[in-house]
DNA sequence: ATATAATTAAATCAACTTGATTTGTTTTCT
DNA sequence: AGAAAACAAATCAAGTTGATTTAATTATAT
């Protein structure tokens, strides 16, 4: 047996890639800053600062702001981010919806498309995102060079023998199917697929509540549940790539019965889908969270559901605060962002956990910025997330082929 | 206010510290190796590698073995730690006892000390734990230029209002406490302090059952109970250094009561203190796990505890897998390991989760290698693991003060 | 005028890479 | 059996890269 590749070393290559990336994170996370301003947030020296930057601005990521006055010495020159400096395209897919976007490097949305579903099966899919994203390269046109890549967002979870294409949440026919792989060959761009949890905690992070944040979770409330997770800095994504897929997690021993097998299953209460059952909506398979906005609207109809769903939404809220410590918990997903602010509001008092401590910057639960397009936006997050963040992956040496 | 500090950038004097470490690694985890298979590991050259294992030889963090014949080319030199070449020493503090262990680089333990305690003070802790490190290196002499720091493994969690210092399962008046700053004024000596758990997973990961994993979860049963999160090759701490301590997720709404307010936490169930009262074992206070290990073999006079304590364990690791997606779940702690094999022979079958597939190549859960020391021992491999594992932060510039 | 802060330019330095060379075996050929 | 060839490991020396240092320059406020 060969010896299991180790962790790789580093060169100046990597490194250097490596402070680009940190440079770009300093100006996206504050603001416009000058050279010296991101040499003291970054430890590195002015002239190296004075090199990237210059660098980043010929290839047209970074662009020089009005010159700050005011102070004293010579006046400050701001960098800041500029929007057209690269492009990614979004999917996502769900059981009724396939969406697509592009946005540029400050997360606006310039084109968008979306186009009905029926719970696809891959061959059905992937043409229609294929499709979607050359659509969407027609609508807005841009350099092509400057496409940083496809992010994907799909429910999760992957390859789980008796979980993936089981119950009502779960896509049907996707066990084992390479989406990453295929979308590629068929678009010729690059592509990573996420869970729409994860996708939905980059978003956060790069553009939404969590921007600044270095650890927190994002609860992803769609037709099932599954949790974002960033911790420290990194997206954490599991040993196969299912971390976060909690709406299995047991919360009323005995309760409900689950599709999975178990009883009393978190996303038997927290869920579109549990919406859905609990308040007797007829053809739950089709219905839309639009229908659970309506009801928001007329009085208390909610109620019944909202009743059944609080406590569990608490345990499960307690027990990620438990096990990640994470600075703040972020609601969101396909439900309304009416009913998640209904939900949030709903929450007092949490129960206590690691997280309650007076030493607060953040509270404990956030409602997410990004509103109903959460997942694709998320999704047009990942490329570049992974093109821009520093991460330990960076600065080890690719091993030759 | 000023802006957040940002994520540092890097130089070549981290990418070396980073290399370095990378060597370490290397050979820790698969034992001894020659130059040029550490330069195919790493991918770095081999002479970089040759570079940096004269420097860790002449350090005498490594040691040459015998030259490596039989093979066509020029014989192989392989490379090994030198257990000599560090040495680390280890404390932990419970309700009951206080332990101290002098470990080299190998993780073998060249001095110990126990003295029994009762929930101690800090004021009461600080000079024995000063104490005791001071007879450790008494008992054991080496250069002092080679110890590399002080680990202290205690219960957490730290600093949550209302519960750092609430029940029976937590230590009194640690509330606040600066336990690492006290203990390195005392003995001059850096020192790193984590709760018990996540110790234990420390010294799992550098010479127990989890020697080669990127992701695991270790489950720590003692007077409470926690877990120790190690995620991508990193220890997860958490925002407020608090991750894992899942002893107070609910398992049971609506059960058994808890120092913490709530009902039903996991704690309740699974913990000696649980046991204890379980099984009404007089002054629950001072029992000590040597009963347990006495009533198991004593036929079945565990059982009754067993069968309590058996379905929230299985929810919690249930829990655990959804949420972290580890490559396994180590199980120990302060439970003697007689005790630990029996729950861990009763978990079958476990629940359903993302961890139920057939690619496995560890399985779902085994048992720690290090038996009731293992908090120690975990302790002591702190500033081991620090010195020595490659971690993002090390490529990261330190801000100068 | 002077102090101050930002920026730039040139020279220096540390660590990795490259390519050629040396070394000590094993294998193959005569 | 002895010599030559093949081979892999290790070393040497020169070259490259990118961060740092030092010094100078610039633009502003006091």
């Amino acid at each position: 047996m060969p010896p299991r590749k180790a962790i790789a070393g580093t060169n100046l290559e990597q490194a250097k890639s490596h402070n680009r990336r940190v440079v770009i994170e300093a100006i996206r996370t504050n603001g416009a800053l000058s050279r010296a301003a991101i040499a003291r947030l970054t430890a590195l020296s002015t002239q190296t600062i004075s090199n990237i930057v210059e660098e980043l601005e010929r290839e047209q990521l970074l662009r020089a702001q009005a010159t700050l006055k005011g102070a004293r010495g010579q006046p400050a020159v701001p960098y800041s981010i500029n929007p057209d400096g690269g492009y990614s395209i979004g999917l996502q897919l769900d059981h009724q919806l396939a969406v697509g976007v592009i946005t540029d490097l400050s997360g606006t949305v310039r084109a968008r498309i979306e186009r009905p579903v029926d719970r696809p099966t891959p061959a059905q899919a992937m043409p229609l995102l294929a499709a979607i994203a050359g659509d969407l390269m027609r609508k807005f046109r841009f350099d092509r060079g400057r496409l940083l890549g496809i992010g994907m967002a799909m429910p999760g979870p992957f390859d789980v023998e008796g979980m993936t294409s089981v119950g009502p949440t779960a896509l049907p026919g996707w066990q084992d199917f390479p989406v990453a792989e295929e979308l590629q060959r068929l678009t010729g761009i690059p592509v990573t697929v996420e869970n729409d949890a994860t996708a939905a905690a980059i978003g956060e992070r790069l553009y939404g509540v969590a921007r600044n944040l270095g650890s927190f979770v994002y609860l992803f409330i769609g037709t099932g549940l599954g949790a974002g997770l960033f911790l420290d800095g990194h997206l954490y994504k599991g040993s196969r790539h299912n971390a976060g897929e909690i709406g299995h997690m047991i919360v009323k021993p005995g309760g409900l019965e689950c599709g999975c097998g178990k009883r009393g299953c978190l996303e038997r209460y927290v869920s579109l889908r549990a919406a859905y059952e609990c308040l007797e909506i007829p053809d739950p398979d089709h219905a839309s969270p639009e229908l659970l906005q309506a009801l928001l609207a007329n009085g208390d109809s909610l109620e019944a559901w909202v009743v059944q769903a609080i406590d569990p939404l608490r345990q499960a809220i307690n027990m990620l605060e438990l096990a990640l410590d994470p600075e703040t918990v972020v609601l969101g997903g396909f439900m309304p962002v009416g009913v998640i602010e209904l939900l949030a509001s709903r929450l007092d008092p949490l129960y206590l956990s690691v997280s309650s401590t007076s030493a607060r910057t953040v509270p404990r639960v956030l409602v997410g910025a990004a509103g109903k397009d959460t997942s694709v936006l998320g999704a047009a997050a990942l490329p570049i997330f992974s093109e821009t963040n520093p991460q330990f992956d960076v600065l080890q040496k690719p091993h030759s082929a």
